[in-house]
DNA sequence: GCATCGAACTTTAGGTATGAAGTCTTCAGG
DNA sequence: CCTGAAGACTTCATACCTAAAGTTCGATGC
């Protein structure tokens, strides 16, 4: 009973109003109206992470080099960030971005140097080939991005963009309280 | 210019709003409205992250175990999954999973068995102290999931989930195009 | 001006992931 | 039966991340 003929199990991912049905069986004071919101935001970030990671690998580049580089660009020119910094926006610890640094210099999307002024600093730049590889995934990442929202109108893009906003905001607010 | 009085980089970390300003610079076709979208769920989803590692640390689990916790909770009574099918779920290689389980078991979270109708397949189950931790860290959850909500009214917490429930199936449309 | 403290990055050790190859079980034919 | 093929999981080698210790430079106090 529930198996399938050929005796295979059904594995049938169960839908998002299928997963609240559960934990609301589970637990009982759950708002399922949360819920839904944010078992939606997880499920679509797993989702469009693995869409932008088919994007940069077809790039030649990954996903974690692609937010290095996002990074950078919206640093703004001359593109240059301090490791440290670096490793704070994309929530990574120092010595990962010391390696990861090392593989992007190799392939020459970055340049690494001391600064001259402050010589404990070190100074990451962005070359013309990283920018140039930024701007690729770039496109492609429109692209699809312009399709999933697809079935949004303006407006409603609007009103998404503010509430994600505020939401944004209130959990920066839970995080640092200063 | 530029620099703080004390020699300092400024590291301001720049706003969704200064984010996409830059964008618009180097990349001309960029609608802001989509980008300001897809932007926001980047960032929300890794400050989210965050808040759930914390609290499942507080607890004695990882990130990672209360994942599967969650998928075999959603699976429904009895609670039993094979690790293929979790590791599709979770977007894990079967590897991956292995070495996951093991530590789960080790732990006391899962019991691995052989199914003996067909003893190529393994049935993780969810033990009672399973079930208790996913217990405790949904109550976590739920406290900072109504507080991440809180400036929505009902009526926006509708539209909002609504508008996700959207999107997640435009992009699973355009994953599995059957 | 020398010593100490602190900051910024790197190095090292250990854990967890991936991808490919291996093992074991089941099923279909000869 | 016995063989070969396919499926489900595990093992192995490698890659990348975290935490903690190490290194180097700059700033402060005497």
């Amino acid at each position: 009973m529930g198996d399938t003929p050929d005796g295979t199990t059904p594995v049938h991912e169960p839908t998002l109003d299928e997963q609240i049905a559960v934990y609301q069986r589970e637990f009982q004071d759950l708002d399922p109206q949360v819920e839904k919101v944010v078992s939606a935001l997880s499920r679509l970030n797993r989702r469009m992470n693995v869409a932008y990671g088919r994007q940069t690998a077809a790039l030649g580049i990954s996903n974690a080099e692609w937010e290095v580089l996002k990074a950078l660009v919206i640093s703004g020119a001359p593109y240059r960030m301090g490791p440290s910094e670096l490793a704070k926006q994309l929530g990574l610890t120092p010595a990962a971005m010391t390696h990861r640094i090392d593989r992007m210099t190799a392939e020459g999307l970055v340049t690494r140097e001391r600064d001259e002024s402050n010589r404990v600093r070190v100074i990451v730049e962005l070359t013309d080939e990283g920018r140039s590889k930024w701007l690729d995934a770039m496109r492609a990442a429109t692209v699809f991005e312009e399709d999933l929202l697809q079935d949004l109108s303006t407006a409603e893009r609007g009103v998404l963009g503010d509430m994600l906003t505020r939401l944004l905001d209130r959990v920066e607010d839970l995080q640092s309280p200063s």
